[in-house]
DNA sequence: AAGCTGCTGACAGGCTCCAT
DNA sequence: ATGGAGCCTGTCAGCAGCTT
């Protein structure tokens, strides 16, 4: 899927990343003598890329793959001129080199005397990005003597609902954009250059800019933003200010700034922030407890989402829950009763899940979540696809209250929530005794990430040691409403 | 990375006021 | 009466923040 190769100059992903900021590029290349935080989820996206680019192969009959790994990057290459010798109509991972540039094509296809290159994505739409990656390949291809006619994007279609078998004519969308990667080419040697040269020389005085997060998070933002205060402008949530215009002027900390010139929502945080002071509106935040009611339950998904729909009826990057928390209150401030689920792994949960659910809230209850969207959004799923649960689900969805609006609205602020209404900001704040440390979970993407692990491996005390993570952490996340809403009795 | 929501800034259109 | 400047309001796309 469009990885870059490595070995031979320039890869195809530093050469990217060079277009966002040359230095990261040089970095790259010479890695400063500190520690880069590597990213957790990167093999399982690496692994589902690998899957739906296998899926996308389907979209051609025959074809052959180019091996990258046992391949050196001039076997790679010559094994593609080999194919295309041979007349090969499709070839897949197809590599080519020029100028010292490297490039792997996911699938080529040759079309009479031309060839079209066809470039897999997992992502639900053409990025911009896309086309300076579409641009590069043409580029390559074109020098390395192909006549390339069309340059095509291929990603996911997220309206796809699977019945059966995966239907890759309608899982993926195909988009031309021949034109894009064309109208790029004029530049692209001047890039090239450019790029070179920050390679040969020291490393290159640039300041850190937007261009540290946009279009991508560059992995050296901790090695260039050493010198940046934790509690200072760029701590500012939201949008306002163009931080950076403040920074090139020398100003960084938020005591420097004329508070005058922010909105009021970054004016509120700066004021809390440099005067270490919180702020309470008591007649709002009883507001929000009165609209509370007995049995009081507090509830939290976890789910997981995949390009490739994995059951019946569902969709790409559909959420699907296979784990919850319940916390059960009668009165109020009353020792919760705790109820929970979790799926057996590789079985769809879904059935099993709503009706466990179903049975343990009673219908007249208050459901108390964080960010009450992504909850309801799951249960409205979950009602769309069991019509004879529809009602009962439909039901408990009336019954759902948000603990984040108090947070949200700036009715109960802690200067240490740093502009945020996050649980993951508001529970240290509130609740500082309760912490996640020390659990092997720590967070919704992490949990994510364990119970696809459970579903690949089949050691039965890994098993149970990963299903035992996971019932700790979620139960945590509930337990945190509890304490936190207790806060604000 | 997706999807939902609410906010914000940009922009168009309409209104008033005032000068000519 | 006409036309331009300035201001207000409503709409809308895009952004940012939240969850997983």
């Amino acid at each position: 899927m469009g990885n870059g190769g490595s070995g031979s100059g320039l890869s195809k992903t530093s050469l990217l990343k060079g277009i966002q900021c040359s230095k990261a590029l040089y970095l790259t290349k010479n890695p400063p003598d500190f520690e880069i935080p590597s990213a957790p989820d990167l093999e399982a996206k690496f692994e589902t890329g690998k899957e739906v680019g296998f899926l996308a192969q389907q979209l051609f009959l025959g074809g052959t793959e180019v091996p990258s790994s046992g391949l050196t990057v001039k076997e790679q290459i010559s094994r593609t001129r080999e194919l295309i010798d041979a007349g090969a109509k499709v070839i897949y991972e197809a590599s080519f080199a020029f100028d010292g540039i490297f490039i792997k094509a996911d699938i080529l296809v040759r079309t009479g005397a031309t060839w079209e290159i066809h470039e897999v994505k997992m992502s639900t739409k053409v990025k911009d990005p896309n086309y300076d990656d579409a641009a590069i390949q043409y580029y390559v291809i074109a020098n390395s003597g192909l006549t390339v006619s069309k340059v095509f994007l291929v990603h996911i279609n997220n309206q796809y609902v699977r019945q059966g078998e995966i239907d890759v004519h309608q899982l993926f969308v195909s988009e031309d954009i021949t034109d894009q990667a064309f109208a790029r080419q004029k530049g692209i040697q001047a890039i090239i250059a450019e790029l070179r040269k920050a390679l040969q020389g020291d490393e290159p005085s640039i300041d850190i800019g937007p261009y540290c997060s946009t279009p991508y998070e560059c992995e050296f933002i901790p090695y260039c933003w050493q010198h940046i205060p934790e509690d200072s402008i760029f701590s500012l949530k939201g949008r306002g200010i163009n931080k950076f215009d403040y920074y090139n002027q020398g100003i960084v900390r938020l005591e420097d700034l004329p508070l005058d010139k922010l909105n009021a929502a970054q004016k509120f945080q700066a004021i809390a922030t440099i005067s270490k002071k919180d702020s309470i509106k008591l007649s709002a935040v009883k507001g929000f407890l009165v609209s509370l009611w007995y049995p009081l339950c507090h509830l939290d998904f976890e789910t997981f989402d995949t390009p490739i729909p994995p059951f019946d009826g569902t969709r790409p990057y559909q959420k699907i829950p296979f784990q919850y928390s319940l916390h059960i209150q009668q009165t109020e401030g009353a020792e919760p009763v705790h109820y929970e689920y979790l799926a057996n792994p590789g079985e769809d949960p879904r059935r099993e899940l709503a009706e466990k659910l179903l049975s343990e809230i009673p219908k007249e209850a208050c459901l108390l979540t964080y960010n009450q969207v992504f909850e309801k959004g799951v249960l409205k799923t979950l009602a769309e696809f069991f019509p004879d649960l529809a009602a009962a689900i439909n039901g408990r969805i009336d019954n759902i209250r948000d603990l984040m609006t108090p947070f949200k609205k700036r009715d109960i602020y802690r200067w240490q929530m740093r502009g945020s209404y996050s649980i993951k900001e508001v529970l240290p704040a509130l609740v500082p005794e309760l912490s996640y440390d020390g659990l092997s979970v720590s967070d919704g993407m992490m949990a994510m990430r364990v119970y696809h692990e459970m579903c690949k491996t089949e050691d039965t005390a890994k098993v149970a040691k990963l299903r035992q993570g996971l019932l700790e952490y979620c139960r945590l996340d509930t337990l945190a409403m509890v304490k936190i809403l207790n806060k604000l009795l």
